[in-house]
DNA sequence: TTTGTTTATCGTAATATTGCAATATAATAA
DNA sequence: TTATTATATTGCAATATTACGATAAACAAA
């Protein structure tokens, strides 16, 4: 046996989990946040920024691009990879969600 | 090899990283989702809500508590597992920075 | 065409996660 | 004391993730 019954979970507690997957490792972090600092990208950069190999580095950006939280548009031979805002938005939504029944709780 | 070569990044990249982890099963995400829905709670109530085995989910209730999203206090026989108001707060000032870096971004 | 550049995919070894039966622990009740 | 109740831990099989060398694919430049 092992992993995921994602048949008896909802569809929004289905793709929140993903979302937060696909941001639970500390090379996607840094990926993000490396996208933060920069106005365009292409992938090579990101190889030189950490320290992971190139195909580690494709993979990791795959994962991301699945989880629809960066997106990229091909220019020429490289390809610029960008953050996805509408997935920040369904991000912080679910935190306001939480934030809002937090209020007027124990504990 | 494989898996995490957590020494090459951040403090904060793996600390949001392990957060992220956390909320990265449906199963963890509706536990998080029935706690907002009650004032107080055993763990013997998540057990009855959930399609998982008691030790299962013990075992997703203990990861939740490492990165302390829940907190759980003693109570007789019982112990009662809340959320932690200030690893949510630590998410959302995560998000808040991602925002404000995205503000004049391209693409 | 050949060469170089950039990114993706394949194959695979090392490791981590998931789920649960069996069992243990801790506290209360009888 | 002996149940009973609630939760945790152990051990293990099934599966998923991670990392990377080798290689492929796509395209531009020479």
């Amino acid at each position: 046996m092992g992993a995921s019954k994602s048949d008896s979970f909802s569809l929004e507690q289905n793709e929140m989990a993903t979302l937060f997957k696909a941001l639970s490792h500390p090379a996607r972090i840094a990926i993000v946040d490396y996208l933060l600092t920069v106005d365009s990208c292409i992938c090579g950069d990101i190889v030189n920024e950490l320290p992971l190999a190139q195909p580690t580095i494709s993979q990791h950006l795959k994962e991301l691009k699945n989880a629809n939280i960066i997106k990229g548009t091909i220019e020429g031979t490289a390809i610029c990879y960008c953050i996805n805002p509408d997935t920040i938005d369904k991000i912080e939504n679910h935190f306001g969600m939480i934030r809002h029944k937090l209020k007027n709780k124990c504990c």
